[in-house]
Formats: C-alpha cells, structure tokens, sequence
DNA sequence: AAGGCTTACGAAAACGGTTTCGTGTTAATA
DNA sequence: TATTAACACGAAACCGTTTTCGTAAGCCTT
C-alpha cells in the first residue's frame, strides 16, 4: 500500500524547504530551472496530488456545493441534478447530496451538518414539512453566515436568496384552457393536500382558466390525493369519476394522471374520447403510458444548471464585504407538450 | 452578516487559551467547572459549531463516501443511491455523487479528484465504456493507496474489492423457465450491445434456461438494441416480431419490455395471450405499463444500504497496518414480480 | 520549610498546504 | 574595491482543530 504523498516527503527526499517544493509545482519564478524540474519530475514520478482537504482549509473554499432536495428517486428532481451536477463539474466543482426526505427535521440537519465548512453554497427544493411548518430559520441562518443558497421549483417568498422557477401558475392555465378550447365542460383538478406551494400555483393556473370564462368554480371538481407515490387507492377515484361524469381532468403530476387515466380506463371510459388528461412533469411515465400523456415539460436539466451558475456565481464573488446582495428570481417557461391523452 | 466563529474567537474573548477553550468544549477533567461553564454558555449563545474541514485534516477522516453512477436519471440507481444516503447519513457520513455519464474518462477524473482528499471510499457501478474498455487502472491506483471501493452491480471480476450484485444470471434462468413453462415456445432475448456485464448474465441466463430444456439456442430470436433510453426505432423491432413470430420476449431492461409492448400492441398483439413480457428493474414503468410488466427487481435499496454498510465498516477499520484484505462479494436474490404481462 | 502532589491551564506540534518576507550568495555596477 | 541588485531559497505564519506535554500555583505532608 503506497500512501499519499505530501509536499514534506518531496522535500525531504530532494533536501529543499516545503515552501521550495510548493512554489516549484507552481512554476514560480522565484526557483530556479533545475530546482523547478528537478521537484516536477519527482512529483511526477511519485504522483504527488495536493490534499484537497488542507487547501480548502487554506483558502477558504471546498469546491463543494451542497444539494438538499425532498427525495432522489423522483425524475424531475433527478433531472434538475442533473443539470447541476453537470454546470458545476464542468466549473470544478463537486456535488454532496443529501435528501430530506420531505421532512423539515432531516432538512435541518442535513443543512447545518453541510454548513460547518463542507460545503460553499446550497441549491435545494423544500421539503413538504417544511412548507408546511412555513419555518425557514435554518435558511436564514445560513445566508446570514455568508452562504449563498438558490432555491428552485419548492421555493418561499419569505426567504431571501437567488430562486429558479416554472411559470407554474401561467402554463397550468393554459394548459386548462387547451382543454377547454376542446369544447370540455367539466374538468377534474387532481391535486394534493394543499400545503405543497407548486401544486397551490398549479390550482391558482387552473381557477384562473376558469375565470377566464367566467365560469364557476365547481369544488366538488377538486380531489385532494395523498402526496405519496405508492399506495393510492384506486376508489376514491373512481367514486369521483363517477359521480362528477368530468369531461377531462387536469392533474398536478405525472403519476396522479396515470393513475387516474388507469382508473378511468378500468371504468370502460376511452381516452381521450371520453376524457381527456393533462399532467405535470413530462417524464418516462408521460412518454410510456397508454395512451401517451399531455404534460407540462419543466425542463428541470436546464434549471439545475441555472440554479448552479446563479450560485457559482456568487460563491466566486463573494469579494469579502457584505454586497448589494440583490437577489434575483429567474423564471423559465415550461412546456406543453401534447400527445395521446388529449385530442390533437 | 455574522461569519462564524472559531476557537480563536472565544479563546480571545474569554481571555484563556485556544487548548482550554477546546477542551472545555469536549467536557474535558483538566478544566475547572467554572471555566467550562464559561466556555460552553459562550459557544452555545455564539452558536459555535467546529469547522468541519479542519477536523478533517486533523483526523485524516472527511466522513464523506464518493459515489460514482453512470447516470442519475434512471431508477435503479437512484433507489441504490437512496439506501446508500439513508445509511450512510444514520452513520454520520455525507456522501459527494458523480456521474460518470457512462464515460470511462469522466470515471476517471473524478475518482482522481475525489480520490485526493474528498472522500474516505468509494461506491461505485462502473461505466459502459470501463467495461467496454476493460481497464481498471484507476480503481487500482485508489484501492493500492488504501481508500476502500465497494463495487455494485456493473462490477468487473478483475478489481479486487468488496462487491454487491444479485443474482443475474440465475433469476433470468428462472424467469426465462417460467416462459417456457407456460407454453412459449419462441422467446425473443432482447438485450444491448454486449459489453454491458449484466446483459452478459442476464443473457447466460437465458441461454441456461433453454438448455435446461435442451433447446437449441436461435441466434435469430436475440436483438440487440442500443443502451441508449431514447429515441429508439420501432421499426427494426416490428421487423424483428414480425419475421420471428416470437411468442414471448425477455428484455434485460424495463425500458426495451415497456417499448416492446408498445410495438406488439401496435401490431395488433394481444399481451400477454398472443405475447408475453418480462424485463428487469421494478421501476414505475413497470407498475404503471399498460398491461403492468412482469418484471425482476433487484431490490436496489437493500444494495445500497448493504453496499454502505460494507465500505463503512472497512473505511471505520482500518487499523493502519495492512489487514488480511480478505474482500466480499455480496450476492442479492432478486425477485421475480409477475404481472399482466404475463400469464398467471 | 522543603518536597511532592494535584489542579488548571498554556505552549507547541501536528494535519498539508500557500504565501509573505527575510537573507545569503553571486554578479553587476560605480 | 565597495555598493547594490538580482537570484534562489528557507523560515515562519496561517487556515481551525486536537492533543501531548510542560509548568505555575496551591495544598498537603513530614
């Protein structure tokens, strides 16, 4: 086993200083030729890397950015990560995840844990607790510490930072009006409990659509699902289906609209004939249902990679004295992309 | 902007020396009662938390695992992702993913880059092109230098290392038996290119299966298509179906299964009467396919965690000298899900 | 009163780098 | 020949901890 190699072995085994060594790998003017080659070749032969660890002590900066989202297995989280992963590889950077599991504790923790020095900004998407609780202190205490923090798709007015978003509110009601211009009468909202700030957004779309029309409001339109990916239970659905004989139904995520297209489809009803959906998140599950799913397309690859220049950025200029600090909110526009479950 | 402190702080503050000040913090006999009250209501009001990176460099311990996937857009890998943070998180330890994008340099530079500091081991699933090129250099270069690797899933035999995979090869016999048990009598082996280990087993295992029954193998009931998640032609499958007359099909994916299914659909096939389906990974497609897939599942939670567990416990004994390096390989059964895909 | 033992603390080294500044040697200049 | 500048290098501080070891002060013992 050859351990590392350190500045200290290297001089030692040349007889020279370590500051010696150090200024020679770094080309310094002040060595001399030989010196300078004498130390490269060795480093080389002995594949001397500096300890990362030492020079994030030294400078200040670990060339980390810390990613705190609700949950991993979830493809629009993914996707965004991967965009963040890629911009910030690319600047130097290195990507410590943590998930919070929807839980405000766990997002608490994860965060002041990354805030002691492993990390030199944050991108996160709150947890559902969290908005819920609509408790940010542990946001606030970061920033205050002079970590800059992007917020994207779960975002809070209330906290102060750099936020990357969806026109959520906008392409919901467009997508609503689409179904509407399609001649429906009756359209299904399919939403969760109404803690979760993007599905409050994507239900304003919706009424708006509405409003647009001057039609009413039709509460008995709405069902709340629980916010849980396995385990739905199929008759609650069906019972509504049923009752309300909705036209088409516009869902607030993917997995909410196929399994409701699911259901509508064991009922004998033909989609999209005789009702027709819309989801959110144009994932493998839009792509692949049957029929294909019209969804909003939330670019979430292009939004990680915003949220990690916008945070690169500051992280980088950071030039000591507290700035301007005027944050900034980009908002990116989503996409409808239209497919089997509506009529063309 | 209150920036953090550090012992230095307290330590001038206090009027007392750095040395007392840690020691006091750490409850320490040599501190008087007194003193160490003083120390600790002070720390606790300035909310003093110890700088992470310094502890690191003293201990030589980042308490940070590397985790390198080929991609993070995929469901199993980020359900082995979710097992390895939740236990790896239970046990005090962050984890820094990269993704390797199924480059073998991308694989290679950030392990480098990881490897100089960043992190105490690594869990990794190796790259298509790794395997494809079959060269384990850097893997060895970590491993010699004494930082743990557990290797999951796409694991290559000539790295020694502890390793955790399921059972590829004999769930695919099983699965491929259940075809032939249930009638089938021309069963399609749709796999990649084959440089992807698991296909190779997944493979070796259909072939076990036929010869079970002593069944010549038909090259011509084996396609290959590309590992690449879009953008896939259904017309050399149509092709493919049509002239074969398959009457069951085995795909070492649920990606190929799903968009199988969706062929033999279009082609008027009736699944699983005139065709049946089983793919591997019990993802969402599998559960919301229209009909539901029978598929395997590789439990890539349990992986994860078993995976963390052991690099943990290698990282945490390291007891310096060289051990026995006696390494692990880790076996998982997996499952075979049965679904409408299928015949019950 | 001298020696020994606690008690309570500080100095300093160490982890592995970077960087500022000081200095001895040599060569160029007056 | 004396002065000075350039060159090449080393000492030391620093980043924020932990930890070993040394020691001053106070008390007890005989």
């Amino acid at each position: 086993m050859k351990r590392k190699i350190t500045l200290k072995h290297i001089a030692r085994e040349l007889e020279v200083s370590i500051s010696t060594v150090s200024k020679a790998l770094k080309n310094s003017e002040e060595i001399s030729r030989d010196t300078k080659e004498k130390v490269q070749a060795f480093a080389k032969l002995y594949n001397y890397k500096p300890n990362n660890v030492a020079i994030s002590l030294k400078n200040k900066r670990t060339k980390n950015i810390g990613v705190i989202i609700p949950e991993i297995v979830h493809h629009f989280f993914t996707t965004v990560f991967r965009g963040i992963e890629q911009y910030a590889n690319q600047k130097g950077y290195n990507v410590i995840v943590c998930v919070s599991d929807e839980s405000f504790d766990k997002e608490v923790i994860n965060m002041e844990l990354l805030a002691n020095g492993s990390v030199d900004g944050f991108i996160m998407a709150l947890s559902a607790e969290t908005q819920l609780k609509n408790d940010y202190n542990h946001l606030k205490e970061v920033t205050e510490q002079g970590i800059p923090l992007v917020l994207f798709d779960r975002v809070a007015d209330e906290v102060a930072c750099d936020k990357v978003l969806i026109n959520d509110r906008e392409i919901a009601r467009q997508a609503v009006n689409k179904l509407l211009d399609q001649g429906r009468k009756r359209i299904a909202l399919v939403t969760t409990d109404n803690y979760l700030n993007v599905s409050n957004k994507r239900a304003r779309g919706y009424f708006d659509a509405l409003e647009d029309r001057n039609q009413e409001i039709d509460e008995n339109l709405i069902i709340k699902l629980p916010y849980t990916y396995l385990g739905m239970d199929k008759v609650p659905i069906q019972a509504f289906f049923e009752k309300e004989k909705v036209d088409a139904a516009f869902c607030v995520n993917e997995m909410f609209a196929v399994h409701c297209m699911r259901v509508a489809q064991d009922m004998g009803l033909k989609i999209p004939e005789d009702i027709s959906f819309i989801g959110f998140t144009d994932g493998i599950l839009s792509k692949y249902a049957n029929p294909t799913l019209t969804t909003v397309a939330q670019h979430g690859e292009q939004m990680g990679e915003i949220a990690a220049k916008m945070l690169i950025e500051r992280v980088e200029q950071e030039n000591g004295d507290d700035e301007e600090e005027i944050f900034q909110t980009k908002v990116l526009s989503a996409t409808l992309i239209e497919r089997d479950s509506t009529i063309n």
